[in-house]
DNA sequence: CGGCATCCTCAAAGATACTG
DNA sequence: CAGTATCTTTGAGGATGCCG
């Protein structure tokens, strides 16, 4: 079974050689009843998809470097708000799943490229799926925020009459 | 112009009343530049979506109440793993979002049941898609990282020769 | 230019205990 | 049963500095 739960450090530990670049955790488990099984199998694979894409940085590099390849200090220009460890982390974790390849090229001063592969690239497919469905109902939810919100602070300010 | 940037506390802090029942902020911006565009605005929308998404827990929750209705307890049974602070967090802030609909038989003792909106519905079948590509790759990205773990492990212990 | 290494912060997740 | 309130942990993410 998928037991993700005490694989906090995952794959054994062997990736711990450039330092401390700490693989992120991000939704570690979910372990779903497996005796009530049938859709929750499928939540594991999800899971493991967004353990991928999660992490604030990645989907931004997902998207540029689909687009065309792009240099590390072009994603940090483009990225506005990533500092160079996010990027780099993000860029080494992406890479390391396949879904970025890295090309450096001996110059000087050198110069990377990272290019989103042909996997990846599907991936910004479903990803416009995701898009499509968080603009049918941005409004929607927008309005659930409101209404909710609106009801825990009246019921919060006047739970009945002063 | 979406900058969620200074957004942590989102919403402007108008849903403090439960408590201290913080809302996460989860992944809170990307921004990416706004120069180039494109598909950079789709980033904040997908931004959204895993924010709500996202989260651990969410996903099952999801999964399955989309199912059937389900009760506090059984959804703290089904999804292994979960903490009671966690199950109701994530609970709220689906049903915030207009995911969830919670519904309470005052009884004694009380029965609160929770389901999925058609909107989460919806939901549930992106995320089919996203299976499907987590499927797909599952062997393609495990032998990718075994092949970089491989490779950094054996630039860690022998760069060349001793 | 393209990164690691280090230190630090603060919010998200966990454990525990109490209540209507 | 279905939560809420607190305290603590942890780890993602930020800031900075140095180096090939």
């Amino acid at each position: 079974m998928h037991d993700l739960s005490p694989a906090r450090s995952a794959e054994g530990g062997t990736f711990m050689s450039q330092g401390h670049i700490d693989v992120p955790a991000q939704v570690e488990a979910i372990r779903v009843g497996e005796a009530e099984g049938s859709s929750i199998d499928k939540a594991c694979s999800v899971l493991e998809v967004l353990n991928r894409i999660s992490g604030k940085w990645a989907i931004g590099v997902l998207l540029l470097t689909t687009q065309r390849p792009m240099r590390f200090t072009h994603l940090e220009r483009e990225i506005k708000g990533v500092s160079r460890r996010m990027l780099t982390l993000t860029l080494r974790n992406l890479e390391r799943d396949g879904l970025l390849v890295r090309t450096v090229y001996p110059t000087v001063p050198p110069r990377t490229e990272y290019e989103a592969t042909p996997m990846a690239r599907e991936l910004y497919e479903t990803l416009l799926v995701l898009t499509g469905w968080a603009d049918r109902h941005r409004h929607e939810i927008d309005s659930a925020r409101r209404v909710y919100d609106e009801q825990s602070t009246s019921r919060a300010t006047s739970t009945g009459s002063p």
